[in-house]
RNA sequence: GGAGGGGUGUCCGAAUUGGCAAGGAGCCGGUCUUGAAAACCGGUGAAAGGCAGUAAUGCCCGUCUGGGUUCGAGUCCCAGCCCCUCCGCCA
């Protein structure tokens, strides 16, 4: 989140950004409450000081011998205005965190003005079929490698059972992608899957988007929605070295989300699933080098779509495309043949210190042993399933073969097809 | 799931019947030394926050968390979290 002094400082940047989003949240009662609060907290300070003042009297004069009860009788009085005071500046910072909380990010000045993302590039050529493409959906299903009739019977409508060499690839797939990460300097983790109600708030899911994660009634524990939860959450209340940064972190987790209300030809089969595998680039890093970093990260999630040979473009993300959290953003999105446009495979995103500061991650300078919020980024690198559709579309063949990317074949024990059995 | 023990700074660790949160290690500087270590001297250290102020600074908060009792809580009471030991269950 932001606080409250940076929203009263910067108060321009806020309505830019908001503007940007294309979101309505009134200022002005924020504002008016801001100062009623700080008000009361000077007021409130003072009757404290002279209750530590006077205590200490007390206990001094009692060490003497002497009768404090007359210095007791008039702070009993002091004590209960206090009482007052307290119970009113929770009541204001309750509210102030409230609207805290559900204020977004602000907007970088990049973030494209409008309601249309940016594109940037593009790589590869989308492929050239002689016969119509078919989607991945019947392609799984023919091929008899996913089964979404039997996954609704055991569980519901939005899950998908990967079966054969259907399961094999996806498990290729997370191990392909791990292994290249960390050959390229990333560290794995392997988080738990659910976390608790301290940690889904500091990444931003909670308390806004509460709707869309599912929650373990007993413990109050959220099954993870993305590893960027459990990843950003490893330093949370913790204050790091600078010359520990940046921290580079990649880490599988299946991600669970209700995705309520969604439904429609776009998200077709195992486009959006309420359970899905991700493998997630997650770091930390200074303020300086946090849009160097950005970059870097994008790179790397690219080079995943480069070694599997997969046509892709990347777009800059426009303010009402923009996570709640982000404060800029690119789309990494693949070519789907089926539909003949560009599917979102991968979300980059700086956070800047919104994060950090819900979640208190802080550095501690170098040069002068100050601490600051650190910046926090992260991007699939990819999201599995739909790299699953991507590969199932992109190299199809007439004969209804899929035709394996060269760079799996050594993670599926040299198999080269996926064919009906 | 049950029983017991514990949580104070970067680390270790005190605080009596409730009354200004010891001491040590570390860190920084110095003396000594060819250089270092050791020793000695001095300094520093209770996070992070918050409010006021141009600032120096002042005040509030702050002993795992949240409540309560009290003029006053590290200390007493209630609830919770985490760690350790033992018992039960268990892939």
């Amino acid at each position: 989140m932001l606080s409250a002094k940076w929203v009263r400082d910067n108060l321009d940047a806020v309505k830019e950004g908001l503007k940007k989003r294309g979101m309505q949240i009134n200022l002005d009662r924020f504002l008016s409450l801001d100062s009623q609060r700080r008000q009361l907290i000077q007021e409130f300070d003072e009757l404290r000081h002279q209750q530590n003042v006077y205590s200490k009297k007390i206990g001094k004069l009692r060490q003497e011998k002497g009768n404090p009860q007359e210095i007791i009788e008039e702070m009993k009085k002091v004590s209960a205005k206090i009482a007052e005071f307290e119970e009113k500046k929770r009541e204001y910072d309750e509210e102030t965190r409230n609207f805290l909380l559900n204020l977004p990010n602000r907007c970088h000045p990049d973030v494209p003005e409008g309601d249309a993302n940016a594109e940037v590039r593009r790589w590869g050529e989308p492929p050239q079929f002689d016969f119509c493409p078919r989607d991945h959906e019947e392609i799984g299903e023919s091929l008899g490698i996913l089964d979404f009739k039997r996954a609704a019977k055991m569980t519901g409508r939005g899950f998908v059972l990967y079966k054969g060499l259907g399961a094999r690839l996806e498990r290729a797939l997370i191990n392909f992608m791990l292994d290249l990460h960390i050959s390229r300097g990333y560290e794995e983790i392997l988080p738990p899957f659910m976390t608790n109600y301290a940690a889904t708030q500091g990444t931003g899911q909670l308390p806004k988007f509460r709707d869309d994660l599912y929650r373990c009634e007993k413990e109050d524990y959220y099954l993870v929605p993305t590893a960027e939860v459990p990843v950003t959450n490893l330093y949370r209340e913790e204050i790091l070295d600078e010359e520990d940064l940046p921290l580079s972190y990649v880490a599988y987790t299946p991600c669970f989300r209700r995705e309520a209300g969604a439904y429609g030809k776009k998200i077709q089969g195992i486009i959006r699933q309420h359970q899905f595998n991700k493998v997630e680039l997650v770091k930390f890093t200074t303020p300086e080098t946090s849009y160097g970093e950005l970059e870097k990260l994008t790179l790397e999630a690219e080079e995943v779509l480069k070694r599997l040979e997969l046509p892709y473009r990347v777009v800059k993300l426009c303010g009402q495309e923009l996570g709640f959290a982000a404060a800029f953003g690119y789309d990494i999105e693949v070519w789907l043949p089926s539909q003949e446009r560009f599917l979102e495979i991968s979300t980059c995103s700086n956070f800047e210190d919104y994060q950090a500061r819900r979640a208190s991650i802080k550095f501690r300078a170098k040069a002068n042993k100050s601490t600051h919020y650190l910046h926090t980024l992260n991007g699939s690198g990819l999201a599995i399933g739909r790299t699953v559709v991507a590969i199932l579309e992109n190299f199809q063949n007439r004969d209804g073969r899929i035709l394996i990317p060269e760079v799996l074949h050594s993670y599926m024990q040299g198999e080269k097809w996926i064919e009906k059995p």
